[in-house]
DNA sequence: GCAGTGATCATA
DNA sequence: ATGATCACTGCC
């Protein structure tokens, strides 16, 4: 079983999605072999309220693909070296996003999009196949027992109560 | 423990 | 134009 996951998928709020994308695959083709990878981390950002979330500054020219529909690659750099890469979800005009932080035996936001050589061509492309990165479900039932949920990392600077919400979910086992 | 690295944004 | 900040990693 092999579906790709469209926008309906995304469509819905960043802490159900993000919990849904685990055991889903991650695909690219951009290089000459198609690479594909089961998700087993993810953080939600989950809209303007959320101190932690980049479009809680407002809309800036870095943040505004978060503000258009789900289902988007929202890509960025910081720290000088590293790229993350997210996917919007929600309504458009809704500010909120997934960051994808580990695949397969990628472990680390920044391992992910330098092995699978994502860059900031990506940003503001929508996840599709003809765009070469894309997910899939293909079959993997992921029960609620196998969630660990944490608080996110680097978000410090967010406020007690937004710094600790448990909105980082890993599979455990892996 | 912390240096490295440069886009981005606010301030001017 | 300048300065602070940063959803990290790898090496000490």
């Amino acid at each position: 079983m092999k579906k790709v996951l469209n926008q309906a998928f995304f469509d819905r709020p960043a802490e159900i999605v993000a919990k849904e994308l685990l055991g889903k695959f991650i695909i690219s083709n951009a290089g000459k072999d198609e690479v594909s990878l089961m998700i087993n981390e993810v953080e939600a950002y989950t809209g303007p309220d959320d101190l932690a979330c980049h479009a809680s500054k407002g809309k800036t020219g870095r943040t505004q693909v978060m503000f258009g529909p789900a289902g988007f690659f929202y890509v960025y750099f910081v720290y000088g070296i590293h790229w993350m890469l997210n996917v919007v979800t929600g309504k458009k005009g809704f500010p909120a996003a997934v960051l994808i932080r580990g695949a397969g035996d990628i472990h680390g936001p920044a391992r992910l999009t330098n092995f699978l050589k994502i860059g900031k061509e990506f940003n503001g492309k929508s996840a599709e196949p003809a765009n070469g990165l894309w997910f899939e479900n293909r079959g993997v039932i992921i029960k609620p027992g196998q969630i660990k949920k944490t608080p996110r990392i680097g978000v410090d600077y967010a406020g007690r109560v937004w710094a600790q919400k448990p909105l980082r979910f890993l599979l455990r086992n892996i």
